[in-house]
DNA sequence: TCAGGATATACACATTTTCGAATGTCATTT
DNA sequence: AAATGACATTCGAAAATGTGTATATCCTGA
């Protein structure tokens, strides 16, 4: 059937067609992030993320691996990005968060990796 | 704010979301076509198509212009195809209808355009 | 083993999307 | 002007999605 391949990228640009999970992708550009972490940046309240997280692990673009208290999130197939990347073409813009991306690290998060980078810093 | 482009995007994504629109879409590679020409090509009804049709005008990825009895659909932006052509090699597949491009002028249409092509063939 | 931190899941409800059926609109032909 | 052809729009019900609240799970440290 014609219609069966359409039906497989429709279901990816489902999971893409969210401003919070487009957010997320966006953050995990540079590699593994923990759930804490994104709550921290992006200001969503806990439960909210994780569910956005469940719908892109429901797709099979992003894979978590726990680490003691944190569980970690990382994108399984970055040529994801190629799809994002051909869409802010399209719109004319950067990524938000590229643009922002000192702030990746100035937010506070108690995860051993942000300690780890706020603590060379010396707070 | 951060969130603002990608309700934008998510926005865009949403319309590309839904396997009849990214069929329709598929059409429109080849230039503009009719509605009849659609609805005779994906086997849709009319009111179904023209509903997709619908969608895809309000965040302007397509045009129309009336032409006698027909009305005529254009890709407004055809840049748009770099977004489904990267979701193309995301999936590891070709457009479903380039590889039945022969199909497009092979179904029965009752426009002008497409039996000026049959009238070639001589039929 | 018990308390607590980090995260996931369940549930409920509002909103949106889907899609069929009916109807409306506009241009053309007679 | 009436009939007809090609499309568009509206309406309504079912299904899916969005999001807040509550609760469960899993790990760690005491």
């Amino acid at each position: 059937m014609i219609t069966e391949m359409y039906e497989i990228q429709a279901g990816l640009f489902k999971a893409l067609m969210h401003p919070a999970r487009l957010a997320i992708l966006d953050i995990l550009r540079q590699g593994e992030e923990c759930v804490c972490h994104m709550e921290a940046l992006l200001g969503y309240r806990q439960a909210y993320i994780s569910q956005q997280l469940m719908t892109l692990r429901k797709v099979g673009l992003v894979e978590d691996r726990r680490d003691g208290w944190n569980i970690f999130y990382r994108v399984t197939r970055p040529d994801i990005y190629a799809v994002i990347d051909a869409m802010n073409e399209f719109v004319g813009q950067k990524p938000a968060l590229a643009a922002h991306s000192t702030r990746l690290r100035e937010e506070k998060c108690p995860c051993p990796k942000c300690n780890l980078a706020t603590e060379a810093v010396g707070n």
